[in-house]
DNA sequence: ACAGAGGTACGGTAAACATCGTACCACGAA
DNA sequence: TTCGTGGTACGATGTTTACCGTACCTCTGT
């Protein structure tokens, strides 16, 4: 099995929908983790959320929705990839901007 | 009567708040509309919030502990003013950014 | 063949949130 | 003094959301 699930345009993707996907805490670690690693795709296993599988699947979906990551189901684990230039394009510093206040701690 | 309301000093505003506070449509609206406007406070009247006044009043309320604005009560009506500077110094760069996605449609 | 790891889908629960109506308050104008 | 305007506070409601357990799936290693 190798299933690329599916994602939206980031045409589609609104301001409303990424800026709650990255309110949360657990997700906004994942997006800042990801941002910190090599631009391909990561196996979701190894991020740290600690919080139920099906809740983790939860954020993933969101994740997803919100057009910060793809993902590809390879029947043992799966994987996800940060769509950075994608997004930047659609929403312009907008995670710059959130990793810079992270590093400045809040 | 002339009050100012209570606002959280900036380093206590997390960015989940920021983030929360700016992901609705409407409150969003408003911020976008008081960046457009000259530094100083304007009526809360002079918004376009199409809501009932006891929403209205709810989402000034979570404006003000995201750090994003001052309100001042003069009894007759109250006023606000974007914490332009100190936003800014605590995350730099993402009302910019917000701005920006805007203005390219999302 | 079987167990374990890493997932998804579904159903349920509790908390958070946007919204409204009502009651009430402060001021300005007729 | 009474009315209209622009608010707040409180209580209620419906929806969204984060979270979990359970059942099930796919692949790997023994």
């Amino acid at each position: 099995m190798n299933q690329e699930l599916p994602v939206p345009g980031l045409n589609e993707v609104t301001l409303s929908e990424a800026l709650k996907a990255l309110a949360d805490n657990g997700r906004r670690a994942v997006i800042l983790d990801l941002m910190s690693r090599s631009p391909e795709e990561h196996p979701c296993s190894s991020f740290d959320l600690p919080k139920a599988k099906s809740t983790r699947t939860h954020h993933w979906r969101v994740l997803r929705e919100a057009g910060l990551v793809t993902q590809r189901e390879v029947g043992n684990g799966s994987f996800v990839r940060l769509r950075k230039d994608e997004f930047e394009a659609r929403f312009p510093g907008l995670l710059q901007s959130i990793r810079q206040a992270d590093m400045n701690g809040a």
